[in-house]
DNA sequence: GTCATCATGTAAGCCGTTACATGATTGC
DNA sequence: GCAATCATGTAACGGCTTACATGATGAC
């Protein structure tokens, strides 16, 4: 899972061990507080693997202006910025994903099922690297797994012994599957209707605040989704 | 973990391993499909540090008629007699607590800090057995967790380079711990007020098992949960 | 007589953690 | 010169999973 995470930002852009932590942490909010003791050895791993390889080439960010619409891409733009020379660095390896690495991606991305919370989390935020089939069957079998873990958790529900407080705790946790299983219903009606230009946009955040869904970053229009 | 939860069980009544899990699973709902490979190791272990002990006894259903509210006694006598005998025993050690077991039970359900989603819902499951000021403790400590979740999560969502998908994970996200807020703001409101009849200790008034409950909540723990 | 269910256990391994060790650079 | 931050790594361990091995009992 933490390949997934690790090869995914890769996909993005260059970047180095400690950049890719901060990026899970503040960027996603997924795996967050990933630890150098895990971060460290994976990155080896992949290394070893040939999925990325290291480039101590001097500096990593991409003189590209706005390259796709990357993860994070103008941030980091923005941070090298502000301090017009990069600080506190020490050796410092940038990883670069290579070749195969983005097949490893694709395969870990499209996965062989099982997913849990997290690693679904995680693969549908890399969702935009998915093909559309691919992300439809992602959210059809995340749904149908939710609706499973409903109808048992609906079980312990009726369970006339429960005292007040584990009561609420099942509650709440059904309750919390429920709303899961609303949002991914969304996503696949979103995910259904022909991407005309932002179709997909209005499903993602319909957190009222005003329409500022604003641009489609990266889902842009038609084409460059397809890969 | 497992431990807090094997513990929070035998308070309420003697039991064997396979029945340890299947009350995890049907009635609690958390810890769903622990495995017996970590199960059983975890009974010996509390044995031989001497919270448990193996009761080889005929059986281990106790003759009480309604003993306490115990979290499923009614619903084993119903099984108990359902099938006259009961069925496919076969060496079938039960476990009672022992007076060091409640004692140890009661420090891991205080708590020494570190509640993540799944330790919090399980100590708030067995909350009745806390003396009211930990319940409260408990109940706030773990607010002020989400706050400051709440607000990482929220930095996140402000990034403007998150593509629909990862933005929709975000935003859900962060809805979730919202909603958890609140939801223990309910609690500890109702922690609060001085408790008229319904006291804690007592079993749950059952009667309406509808879908009520005011507000409506959702995602038990964080983003990240189970399965 | 064989299948499903109940029941207990062991072994190997995965995936992550904490704690520790080291070192460069910047700011005060 | 000292602390904070940036940066990389190792070692030990923890908790849970899967897969495997075994066996009793009742139902069909």
């Amino acid at each position: 899972m933490l390949d997934l995470a690790i090869l995914g930002l890769l996909e993005e852009q260059e970047l180095h061990g400690y950049e890719i932590r901060r990026q899970l942490r503040d960027s996603l909010g997924l795996l967050a507080n990933v630890s150098f003791g895990s971060l460290y050895p994976a990155l080896a791993r992949l290394e070893a693997a040939g999925d990325v390889e290291a480039v101590d080439g001097a500096d990593e960010v991409a003189p590209t202006a706005p390259p796709t619409g990357s993860l994070s891409g103008e941030r980091a733009v923005l941070r090298a910025r502000r301090h017009s020379r990069p600080r506190g660095r020490r050796s410092r390896k940038a990883y670069r994903i290579t070749g195969q690495g983005r097949r490893t991606f694709a395969r870990l991305l499209a996965g062989d099922g099982a997913d849990d919370a997290r690693s679904f989390g995680l693969r549908l935020a890399f969702a935009r690297h998915l093909p559309p089939p691919a992300r439809l069957a992602l959210l059809e079998r995340r749904r149908a797994q939710l609706v499973e873990r409903l109808a048992e958790v609906d079980g312990a529900r009726s369970e006339a012994t429960l005292d007040v407080y584990a009561r609420s705790v099942v509650e709440h946790t059904a309750e919390g599957v429920a709303r899961d299983i609303h949002w991914l219903e969304r996503l696949i009606e979103a995910e259904r209707k022909p991407d005309g230009q932002r179709a997909a946009g209005r499903a993602a955040s319909r957190r009222e605040s005003g329409g500022r869904v604003a641009g489609r970053p990266a889902m842009a229009g038609k084409g460059n989704e397809r890969n």
